[in-house]
DNA sequence: CAGTGAGCGAGCTTCCGCTTGACTT
């Protein structure tokens, strides 16, 4: 037995420590947070200075026993713990649970896995630090405050049905994607024209090249550009003057977890989620460091190891050692940067996880590579007719340094950017010089609106407002989808019809062409649910959604955290206003359903309205008190409360639709709680997603049924009839159904299905009733509990 | 599980931040 334990979160690094510190210590994870707030009575007591109950939750109970044990026959226990807010609270809950002293207690620190780090550590143990402690205590019981009060108004004052959710993280997201929302609505395009000219002239070989020139400015009307090149008619340009500028591009920092996720999302496609998932492997199996941080810091033996790498792919002039600093203050350091654990190493795995590896191998190496050094041409060229002049600029790579390995990809953010920038090289210009003209253009460009999100550029929102943590950016952005606040779809965009003024030959003409705008692939897009929690939300709750809020908090929870304010004092003074906020709201708030008029139906003159129902988004014709009961129809899933119109509206009640006699039965369509179904012979079949069931004829239907009746006769293995159990083919491999109860089939049966018995299907249900399966969550539900007494 | 949408009221839901597997019908 070791004489001491030393405590980690995460297990892989358990591994390596252990390696590391030899035979003295064992080293164990408790895998992060192992208590957390009751949830009756939001496990608070307000009247008692909210003084917390915390519990060990139900899946960490196994965990905390199995420390307990090994901490009772250790002579010593050592936190090793992250070293920020949470990992403080952790070692804190850790004396807690194994009664520890911690002031007693060693507590000990480490940004890095390496013997040098872990071993200045052990000799430099502190003790665990009470006011950082209480600051997560105040983080943890804020967040339990504003989720625990704010949700239970929703379920009050939303007229849908749904386990709604407010938080301070989550709602402030829904609300960056509501407003953008907003604003790309009211966005008024503007078009203006762009003056291009271009001239041909010889390079170095003497080969001749053509080159862009572009106008002094853009031109707000139709008829300026057309008086412009009109005024060009005829006219010789002449090379006024040229300027070389050098520049140099630097490497970006290596990745943290948020920029990981916008370049993995940029150059690779993948959701937030997927780069999570596929990291966490590449952590798991060594390849690389921790990939939740916010710190862009090397190690000094990581440092070494890039650079013995460029040396060995590129060579030494590529070598430039560089410390990046943290733009970002509410960044708390706990760990490095996401590195490759050593150069050398291969990638390995699938095709994704490789391609992630590269990613971050290529970004580690680059950040510890040389500027690019560039050279800059800028011509200014005269035109003889007139007074302005054209610009032409080129650009040559003079040393490629970093970009030899990685280019940071471009984001799409402001308007117009992109197009001018792609500079290629200028051919031998010379002052005094007559260029040969070819032909000038001025073409009708649109502004743009700011650009809908992506997961990935929600999460870069959200580290620059300093709300969530590395840990939570992709569990958020499920969660806001999950709760149907908004969509990640694609939408189709529209041709747009734009004018190029021509000069050329000595004379000026003009065409028309089209081009694709507002096309959107994998873009965030609020739902009709999330506009109405935002918009109620932001009514009565200002303070909480205010962008700026968490940033305040945090700088409270610092007071707290160096001494100078005390934590219950702190969560009273927010408490206070909020929960009169929260009073108020429950007696003076009118029930939200976001209601809006449509005009009368013309068949009946009933008034119609669209609005949000106990189900979601719909229409109503007809006032609920009336004699003649009101009739409703659901939204379709690309229509909203807020643009669908009268017309709209009235298609929708086109269903049910009985479409026809299949084999001498009635079809019919309809939408129901799980989308839109054909109803033939007392059976249901859901249609496809490409079937719309407004047009959908017998032609689409019968096959549909027939291949549905296919697959469900496919789906049985064995009948027993008379018995009532089926084993049946399911997504998860066969399964046995008895009546209407489902029972699995043991992994070594499981070949087998085929060829079971009715005594072994029977067996296999006996046992599964006898060993019903363990709940998972934190604690048993009332009803279940019930259910046993 | 598949024609709901009022209102009543039982019984339910809900947060953020640390960590990984367990396990699905």
């Amino acid at each position: 037995m070791a004489k001491n334990l030393l405590i980690v979160e995460s297990p892989a690094k358990a591994k390596t420590i252990e390696k590391i510190l030899g035979s003295d210590f064992q080293v164990k994870s408790c895998f992060g947070h192992i208590r957390d707030l009751e949830k009756d009575d939001m496990g608070i007591d307000i009247g008692n200075n909210y003084q917390p109950t915390y519990i060990v939750p139900q899946d960490k109970e196994k965990i905390v026993s199995e420390l307990k044990k090994i901490a009772r026959s250790s002579d010593e226990v050592w936190l090793a713990t992250d070293e920020d807010r949470e990992g403080e609270a952790i070692s804190w809950h850790l004396c807690e649970v194994l009664k520890l002293d911690p002031l007693l207690t060693k507590r000990i620190v480490f940004h890095e896995i390496t013997r040098p780090a872990i071993e200045s550590a052990v000799k430099n143990p502190r003790r665990v630090d009470m006011n950082l402690v209480q600051a997560q205590q105040a983080r943890r019981i804020l967040d339990r405050i504003v989720g625990f009060e704010l949700s239970p108004v929703l379920w009050r004052k939303m007229s849908m049905k749904n386990s709604l959710s407010a938080g301070r993280v989550q709602s402030v997201a829904v609300r960056l994607i509501v407003e953008r929302e907003r604003e790309i609505q009211a966005f008024q395009t503007v078009a203006s024209f762009k003056l291009e000219a271009w001239f041909s002239a010889a390079d170095r070989q003497g080969k001749l090249i053509s080159f862009k020139a572009i106008g002094p400015s853009r031109l707000a009307q139709v008829d300026d550009a057309e008086k412009f090149l009109q005024s060009c008619l005829g006219a010789s340009y002449t090379v006024q003057d040229i300027q070389i500028k050098p520049s140099k591009k630097s490497p970006a920092a290596p990745f943290t977890t948020s920029t990981l996720q916008q370049e993995a999302s940029r150059k690779l496609g993948y959701s937030v989620s997927r780069t999570m998932l596929l990291a966490q492997k590449l952590y798991e199996s060594g390849k690389i460091s921790y990939m939740r941080t916010d710190s862009v810091n090397l190690s000094d033996t990581a440092m070494d190891d890039i650079c013995e790498a460029i040396r060995g792919s590129y060579g030494q002039q590529y070598i430039q050692q560089r410390r990046f600093k943290n733009k970002n203050e509410s960044a708390q350091e706990a760990h490095e940067a996401i590195r490759p654990t050593y150069m050398a190493d291969p990638s390995a795995g699938d095709a994704d996880t490789r391609r992630l590896y590269e990613l971050i191998w290529k970004r580690t190496i680059a950040s510890q590579m040389s500027d690019a050094e560039l050279e800059k041409t800028i011509a200014r060229i005269l035109i003889s007719t007139n007074k302005e002049e054209l610009t032409a600029t080129g650009e040559v790579l003079k040393f490629d340094g970093f970009l030899k390995a990685y280019q940071e990809e471009e984001e799409d953010e402001d308007e117009g950017k992109g197009e001018d920038q792609k500079e290629g090289m200028l051919p031998v210009l010379t002052i005094g010089q007559v260029l040969d003209f070819k032909e000038m253009t001025a073409t009708e460009r649109f502004s743009r609106a700011a650009p809908r999100y992506t997961e990935a550029s929600l999460v870069k929102k959200l580290e620059e407002l300093g709300i969530g943590r590395p840990s939570t950016y992709a569990p958020t952005i499920s969660t806001i989808q999950k709760r149907n606040y908004v969509e990640k779809k694609d939408r189709e965009g529209v041709l747009r019809k734009y004018r190029i003024l021509v000069l050329q030959g000595g004379k000026l003409t003009s065409r028309e062409e089209t081009e694709l705008t507002g096309a959107e692939k994998s873009k965030l897009f609020p739902t009709d649910l999330g506009i109405l929690v935002t918009g109620f939300l932001s009514e009565h709750f200002d303070s909480v959604m205010d962008y700026g809020f968490t940033a305040r908090i945090e700088g409270e929870f610092d007071e707290i955290a160096s001494g100078r304010k005390v934590w219950n004092r702190m969560i009273d003074e927010f408490y206070q206003p909020f929960h009169a906020d929260v009073e108020n709201t429950l007696e003076h708030a009118e029930k939200v359903s976001g209601e809006r008029p449509l005009g009368n139906d013309p068949i009946s003159g009933r008034p119609m309205v669209a609005r949000m129902g106990r189900y979601g988004p719909m229409v109503q014709i007809g006032i609920a008190n009336e004699e003649e009961k009101p009739r409703f129809a659901k939204l379709k899933a690309n229509q909203s409360i807020e643009t669908i119109t009268l017309m709209e509206a009235l298609e929708l009640f086109r269903l049910p639709r009985m479409v026809g006699k299949f084999e001498d039965k009635d079809v019919v369509i309809n939408i129901g709680r799980f989308g839109p179904y054909a109803q033939h012979d007392g059976t249901f079949y859901s249609l496809k997603k490409d079937m719309d069931p407004y047009t959908v004829d017998l032609s689409t239907i019968g096959p549909l049924i027939l291949e549905k009746r296919a697959a469900r006769e496919n789906k049985t293995i064995r009948l027993f009839e008379a018995e009532k159990i089926q084993v049946l083919r399911g997504p998860y491999g066969p399964y046995i159904k008895q009546g209407t109860k489902n029972f699995r089939i043991p992994k070594e049966s499981q070949d087998a299905a085929p060829n079971l018995t009715l005594e072994d299907c029977q067996a296999i249900i006996k046992k599964a009733k006898d060993n019903p399966p363990k709940r998972k969550g934190f604690r048993k539900t009332k009803k279940a509990f019930r259910d046993q007494s």
